[in-house]
DNA sequence: AAATTGATAGTTTTGTTAAAAAAGTCAGGA
DNA sequence: TCCTGACTTTTTTAACAAAACTATCAATTT
């Protein structure tokens, strides 16, 4: 009976990787279950047996790469030597994991105003992880007494995530919101970010 | 000649002005040159006698209305007695701006990636404005030795504008990143920029 | 000449509908 | 239980006519 589970879970598994490559390289609209189905050499039928329709295919390998995210968050949960390094430890798995799935995230674009609840309900974990992560390195610092305590630091951490990600490139010009910073506007991002940060850790002390 | 020109003055802010009850009621692709025309009792063609395009017309409102959002910073330059007060007051006017404002803004919501040039540029000018207010601030404590720059004061009020306007709505659950807040979360963002600047100020100290 | 308009040309938006493509189902076979 | 080909239903696309709107201009008034 575990055996034949497995069986089905490898098949599974197999079939979220192919998925996975479709929807990351054409976007979940420019993706038909014939041609997973193509790729896998089995029939459209055959995924139906195993998801019961696209988008909870979709929403599956969703899941999954937001496991992997959670994941390396949860790794390294409480081993922080200060502030500093677990914000930008945040801030760059989280972009990281943003840019390496880019095309993945199209559907969202595309139905913008009205997602499925369970895309909420993952983004919404992911969501709470970092808070945690965050939370509990300013927690850590206040229990070394290098920051004075706070009453409200889920508010604070969620204002400083949303601080962090409004960091842009091009001082007085307005952002270009779809283009991709290049190698020296990393830079300059990572340096503001520095900037906010050190600012900010010091407004909390 | 100068009576002339007079009344030609008169009439286009006759123009603007309606056009602006226009735009601001029913946002820029609801309104029709025939609607504006109707309202001032005068001929479509008119209006193109006085403004080449419809857009060129509404970049002329646009332009009035940063003059007057400009204006409302400029007097208050230099005039303030602390920090705080002078983050305060460039937040609450900029969320002011764009309360009372808000469906005018429809026209940014539509064209979001490609906006024409002349936008850009009013947008640079408010931009300008708002960086010298809070430079100005943040010199006026140094040299009152309240506080110690900690880096480039220019750089320091582009890092804390980014962050302004990173500020999102979605507390642990919804994170719509890619969607304009809509009207009912302005409050909310308000809120949480007010708590940005509690921090922020504190730790330019 | 400057200001104004009705008529009209040119362009974009909005249905409408038929064909194509894709999602999803099912009876039955290994 | 796993799997498929054939089938049905739903969604997307394409083509095109009608409607709405922008923009122009010769003609008229002030």
């Amino acid at each position: 009976m575990s055996a034949v589970n497995d069986q089905q879970d490898i098949k599974r598994e197999k079939i979220l990787e192919a998925s996975y490559q479709r929807f990351l390289h054409y976007g979940y609209s420019k993706t038909t279950m014939n041609e997973i189905a193509g790729d896998l050499s089995m029939s459209k039928a055959l995924l139906y047996y195993y998801f019961p329709d696209k988008s909870e295919l979709y929403m599956a390998v969703m899941r999954k790469l937001a496991g992997d995210y959670l994941k390396q968050l949860e790794d390294k949960l409480g081993h922080f030597t200060d502030l500093r390094e677990a914000f930008l430890f945040q801030v760059n798995t989280h972009h990281e994991f943003i840019v390496n799935n880019y095309n993945f995230f199209d559907f969202f674009r595309l139905n913008e105003q009205n997602l499925p609840d369970t895309i909420w309900e993952i983004v919404g974990h992911i969501r709470e992880a970092e808070i945690k992560l965050l939370t509990g390195a300013i927690q850590s610092e206040v229990e070394k007494g290098n920051i004075k305590p706070v009453a409200n630091t889920i508010e604070i951490v969620e204002v400083f995530l949303d601080a962090l990600h409004g960091i842009k490139v091009g001082g007085s010009l307005p952002q270009k919101k779809l283009s991709f910073p290049n190698k020296e506007h990393l830079d300059e991002i990572h340096n503001k970010r520095l900037l906010l940060i050190a600012i900010f850790v010091k407004g909390l002390k």
